[in-house]
DNA sequence: TAGATTGTTAATCGATTAACAATC
DNA sequence: TAGATTGTTAATCGATTAACAATC
C-alpha cells in the first residue's frame, strides 16, 4: 500500500487529470512525451508538472522525457487505481443508477459489493450483477463484507443518519452526492470524504456567465 | 448584471458553499451570525469569511455580524441566482435524466428550455415539461431561442463535436459532464466552462482512502 | 458608554514558476 | 560528444491568516 504523506491537496487533485491525459495519448499512440509538450496540451506549466510528478519518484529521464505507458502505470498506482476496495452504493434512485452506469468501478480502485435502497419499487432489481437490497440490511451486510467505502446518493437527512453508523462499521471513505458537507462530521476521525455538490458546481457557471470578463476558462475544474 | 472583475477562483468557489449554509441556518431559524460563529460551523476562519466577503460589499455590522437572510438573498444576487439564463441539455441517458431529476435550475439562475437526444427511443418522451428532441435540430433551435448555456452528459467524441458548434450559436457556458477536458478548447474564447470530472474525483477518493494518514478530510472539496 | 465585530491593511504561509546543475 | 530535458533548489507570486483601527 503506497504511502505519500507530504502531498498537498492541490497536487493530488491533479494526479487524475495527469492519468487521463496519458490514457488518452496512449490511444493515440505517443509513446514518449517531455514536461513541455505535456504542459502545453493539458494547459499547464512544465515546471508545474516536474514538481507534481517528483513528489512520487523520478519518472523521467534527462534528455528523453518520460514514457507515457509506464508514467501512466505509475500514476494509477499511487492513486490506488490497481487496487480493488471493497465499495456500496446506497441511494439506486436516479442519480445512483447513473453513477453506477456512468462509473467503471473496476478501473479506479474499488469493487462494488452492494447496492442499497429503501424504495420498495426498486428493491430486488438488477443493477451491475447486484440486486438492490433494502436498507435496513445495510449494518449487517457491513459487518460481514466489510466495505471500505459507501457511494451516498440520498438525501441529507439520511445521509447525517447513515453516515456515523457506517464509520461505526468499518467504512472509511465516502463519495458524497447529498446536498451535506459530511466531511465537516468527520473533521478528526480517519475518515475520507469527497463531496460532489453538483449545485455548486452549477451556480459556480451561473456566476461565471453573469460576470464574464476575464476570468474566462479555467483548465483545472 | 453584476460584474465582479478582480475576484479568484478561491473565493468564487466558495460563493456557493456560504449560499448553502445560509440557507440552512433560515431554515433553522438563526437570524445573525457573525464571521467567527459562521467560520466555526463552515470549518474556515472568520478572517477568510470576512476577506471573501469584502471583494463584494460590506453587508455586515460592526458589533452585530451578518444579518443571514440578507447576506444570502446577497450572494444568491452575486452568484447571479436571480437570473433566468436559458439553458439546454444535451443527452438524455442515464446521467442527463438523473440531473434534470436531481437539479432545480429555477433556483440556480437558470432555465431550462430544451432536451436533445440522438436515440429514437428517448425521442419525444417528457422530462420536466419538456419533450426530448432530435439533436439534428439542434443549430435551428439555437437560432431561434438562443440557449445561454448548455449542459453536456454526451460521450467525448459528441462533446467536441458539438461543443464548437453551440459556440458559434451563441452559447458562452458549459456545464460539461464528458470526460474531456472542454475548457481547453475554448482558452481564447469568451466561453466558460465547468467540467465535472466525477472519474477524477472517485481517483482522488481512492488515493485518500489507499494513502490514509493526516490529509483526512478536505472540508472544502 | 463598553463590548463586540466588522472591513482592511500588513504579515505569513504555501503553491507556482523560473533557473540551473546533473545527466541521459 | 552535443543537445535535450530532467529533478531540485531558489525566487516569485498569490492566497490565507493575523492584527487593529473604525464603528455599530
Amino acid at each position: 500500500m503506497p504511502r505519500y504523506p507530504g502531498v498537498s491537496t492541490s497536487v493530488m487533485r491533479r494526479l487524475p487529470r495527469y492519468y487521463r491525459f496519458l490514457g488518452e495519448f496512449m490511444r493515440t499512440g505517443v509513446e514518449r512525451i517531455s514536461s513541455r509538450e505535456f504542459a502545453e496540451i493539458i494547459g499547464l506549466t512544465a515546471s508545474q508538472i516536474r514538481q507534481d510528478l517528483s513528489h512520487f519518484g523520478g519518472f523521467g529521464q534527462q534528455g528523453y522525457g518520460y514514457n507515457v505507458s509506464s508514467l501512466h502505470a505509475e500514476i494509477g498506482h499511487i492513486l490506488g487505481l490497481d487496487q480493488k476496495q471493497p465499495i456500496i452504493l446506497i441511494g439506486a434512485g436516479n442519480l445512483g443508477m447513473a453513477i453506477l452506469n456512468y462509473m467503471n468501478f473496476q478501473s479506479m480502485g474499488f469493487e462494488l459489493i452492494g447496492i442499497f435502497d429503501r424504495d420498495p419499487r426498486v428493491l430486488g432489481r438488477i443493477a451491475q450483477n447486484q440486486p438492490i437490497l433494502h436498507s435496513d440490511g445495510l449494518s449487517e451486510f457491513c459487518r460481514q463484507h466489510r466495505p471500505a467505502a459507501a457511494i451516498l446518493c440520498i438525501p441529507r437527512s439520511a445521509a447525517v443518519e447513515i453516515a456515523p453508523i457506517l464509520v461505526e462499521r468499518g467504512v472509511r471513505a465516502f463519495w458524497n452526492f447529498s446536498h451535506y458537507d459530511l466531511s465537516l462530521d468527520f473533521r478528526d476521525k480517519m475518515v475520507s470524504v469527497e463531496n460532489v455538490h453538483l449545485g455548486d458546481s452549477l451556480m459556480t457557471l451561473s456566476f461565471r456567465l453573469n460576470n464574464m470578463l476575464e476570468d474566462i476558462s479555467d483548465p483545472v475544474s
